[in-house]
DNA sequence: CTTTTTATAGATCATGTGATCAACAAAAGT
DNA sequence: ACTTTTGTTGATCACATGATCTATAAAAAG
């Protein structure tokens, strides 16, 4: 009475009876699917949901996770872990190519991992929830994104008004917003960020009178 | 054993047996204090917390309403109505002042209006929760304030390029970033909201070409 | 003062949800 | 083959939470 039929039950989780997986092949599996099932239904989403779409029971999660917390935790981990690519302070700061090409080239990568749905919601929701990950989130991208960024300004601005990190965080919101619009607020995406986002930079760089070749 | 010593129970609630409202004071009083309640702890917040915030029993609140998301219709509602000035279309769009004078105004009242911890996690709340009040918010922003401003840089603008809706939606979401960034985020507020408001208005207009007293 | 109305409290239900634990079975070791 | 290890299940607990219902008492009506 076994009836190991391995056909696919059109089940988008394959109900094949009871796999065992090495421990870290699991956990990395439970990780991937809850960053996508939370940030669907939001941070409060059941485990019993969670552990249906995995095609493993409910009890299973805890045995890998103590609680749920522990759970977001990995999930926030997992999205938020090289997002921030090391070598962004260095290529930022490389005064051999123009500012506006470097501010192009950072915020064109950048927006092409952030304007993502799963990435997006959760980082919105586990805001709202005041988790410490997030805050130190912001607090690692103000420190090697984007004062290098003002330093980069000031050597180069032109003008008598200097800049300031309030400039650009500016500069920053403008284009995150972008991707808050589309993915937190489900309103359509513009049909080409790359100019949105060329335009910001534009803007940013004329008003401290710093021109595309610097 | 009644030891009515009306001192502070440390209860912050006023515990006072049994006070009879007439309904349209209670149920404003409800909401009121629901905007708070759920704005802090998010809409997942339980029924009765709030109620014990009240000093009503739990029950009280199905007497006003049928279930919880009706309450919560009734927070959005309550939080979003009244946010967009009726007079707001007709100030940004009259010619007699500068444009960068109007949007000086409306971009102070306005983050007035929503640099505040309530209305900025709840509408996040119901943004990221779908809630059709969300979308209808943005959309009527859309429509009577940002398309007004569209037009009104559209008659100044000097160079080549033409303003799109995505210029003054980025213009938009810079200054709203600032109470994202402290109301969700819970970072630092800037010094001077009014300075870098400013700053975003003047790096906007001068991009179009378009000067500070028109 | 007496009666009627109804806002409110208190107890309770039904269900959902995080978490636990003993038993089972798929691998790994011998 | 046999034993050991351990990934996984199924049943279950404990409690939180939305919602219901009846009794009570504060006003209003007479």
């Amino acid at each position: 009475m076994d009836g190991r039929l391995d056909s696919e039950n059109a089940d988008s989780e394959s109900r094949t009876a009871r796999r065992r997986l090495p421990p870290k092949e699991r956990r990395a599996q439970i990780v991937d699917e809850a960053v996508r099932f939370f940030a669907e239904v939001g941070l409060e989403g059941n485990t019993r949901q969670l552990a249906k779409r995995l095609g493993v029971t409910q009890s299973l999660l805890f045995n890998y996770f103590a609680t749920k917390d522990e759970l977001l935790e990995a999930v926030y981990e997992k999205v938020y872990l090289d997002r921030l690519s090391p070598d962004w302070p260095d290529r930022l700061t490389d005064r051999t190519t123009p500012l506006r090409s470097r501010l192009l080239a950072f915020y064109t990568e950048y927006s092409g991992l952030i304007f993502e749905r799963d990435w997006m919601r959760i980082f919105m929701s586990s805001g709202l929830a005041g988790a410490v990950l997030n805050r130190r989130y912001l607090m690692h991208l103000g420190d090697v994104i984007l004062r290098p960024v003002l330093a980069e300004t000031e050597a180069l601005a032109k003008g008598e008004t200097r800049p300031t990190m309030e400039d650009i965080w500016n500069l920053h919101g403008g284009i995150v917003y972008i991707g808050i619009r589309t993915h937190i607020y489900g309103m359509p995406e513009p049909e080409d960020p790359e100019t949105v986002i060329a335009q910001s930079i534009d803007k940013y760089l004329l008003y401290f009178g710093i021109g595309p070749e610097d």
